[in-house]
DNA sequence: TGTACATCAGTGAACGCGCGTTCACTGATGTAC
DNA sequence: TGTACATCAGTGAACGCGCGTTCACTGATGTAC
């Protein structure tokens, strides 16, 4: 036992130094998907970054594909860890400022990593199948807190469903919003889950029009204050 | 005066050809955007499956950049014809009508062309600035509809803009909304203005999350009937 | 404590590939007299 | 109507570039006795 550390920070040096690099390797990957976006990003550049030959990467990463999964989850994290961390700074019964946190928490990451938003909700990569198997867990953080909040403030009878209760729900839309509910033991009725998901999807359309540039450039000199009322107005929509 | 077709089709044979190549050019870039992505595209394989000479394409287009431009412009005017047309189905005072025509335009377009509508509303294609002297034009045709129709079932009395007037919208949103009230000569107020962008966002983020698979894979077996309610509530959300 | 061996990070050369773009050219099509 | 010239679509070779991936290798670090 040459040192106390060994044990809580990895295992031996080899194993910390190799998670070191690893790191190094996901870092100057995410450089390079904020340059030149995902389909431009090369191993080759990151070895040239990292100080390597390019064929030395692949101690590391089976390949480009894998490098690809690296970063999808690395961001997939970063946002779950900014959104967690708001939301966790609300007072636990106050469900619009959870809401509001969570929604600030989403846009604000959007914008300082514009790249590695939109690896996750922009066109998908070309020739690229993310494995269900390490995405899908990191990939769902946001949308489960989100669902979260909201059953958690109708259970408080902070969440008035608007309408008249499930009347203007599709047949066909029932089993699926069904499944929903049962997956995740929700107590909220359908009508607020759709509802739900579509405060979901409008919340994403909001922040990628803003990140992708689809406002014209000048047509809004202050974005906050339009984000501001669009979760005004999306509160109403699911009732909170 | 070889025939009386010339003058009305084209000018002379050659620009008739010419016009011919270039569109067949405009074609092939859109199987190659569908099949490798905007940033695979390459002018040497749209040369290839021309069965011409890579360096005979630069006959035709500047350089990588305007081949770009084209598709953009192209993917923007197919999108807008559809739309216009859908709209145009549906009798002039039949407001909501029109409203969802053009909504289901959309998605229908999105889900048949989905590199082209990644193209146009997913993230930016890394190294290319679309020219806005060219693009502006007919990448806001689908929006000014929109708010033409809002517009139009305002001044019919058909658009209740809902909740207290105006009270609700953060000062400096404001200007912007006055801005845009008078570049297009609204009649709608300035809550039904910032209600409508956020009917324009929750629409293409809830068409880009069916078209970019951001829904799990099994969550949704009728996405149809899905979007059949987002278009009711949204249509709630302006007041229409 | 010291030696023999195993592990493994990183090297360097090579493979075959596709890309954008330039340039001098050929030969067919159009135009002016 | 026929000839001389201009236009222009397409050719083929070349430039310099970067990419993913494999493979036999060197040499340092770790491990077992």
């Amino acid at each position: 036992m040459p040192s106390p550390f060994p044990a809580t920070t990895g295992q031996t040096p080899r194993e910390r130094a190799r998670a070191q690099t690893l790191a190094d390797i996901v870092r100057l990957g995410r450089q390079h998907l904020a340059s030149d976006g995902a389909a431009a990003l090369s191993l080759r550049a990151v070895a040239r970054d990292l100080g390597v030959v390019s064929s030395a990467v692949y101690r590391y990463v089976q390949n480009r594909d894998e490098l690809l999964t690296l970063l999808l989850v690395d961001a997939y994290n970063e946002l779950g860890d900014e959104v967690d961390a708001a939301v966790e700074r609300v007072p636990s019964d106050d469900f619009r400022g959870q809401f509001r946190a969570l929604a600030w928490a989403v846009r604000a990451w959007a914008l300082r990593e514009p790249a590695s938003y939109s690896l996750l909700f922009g066109s998908p990569v070309p020739g690229y199948r993310a494995p269900a198997e390490r995405t899908t867990e990191p990939g769902t953080r946001v949308i489960y807190r989100l669902v979260g909040i909201f059953d958690a403030a109708f259970r408080a009878g902070a969440l008035q469903v608007p309408g008249p209760p499930g009347a203007g729900i599709p047949k066909k839309l029932r089993p699926d919003l069904q499944a929903i509910q049962e997956g995740l033991s929700l107590a909220v009725p359908e009508e607020a889950v759709a509802r739900g998901v579509l405060v979901w999807t409008s919340l994403f359309g909001a922040v990628s029009f803003e990140v992708f540039g689809q406002y014209g450039p000048d047509t809004f000199s202050a974005p906050d204050a339009l984000f501001e009322h669009q979760l005004d107005v999306l509160q109403g929509v699911v009732g909170l």
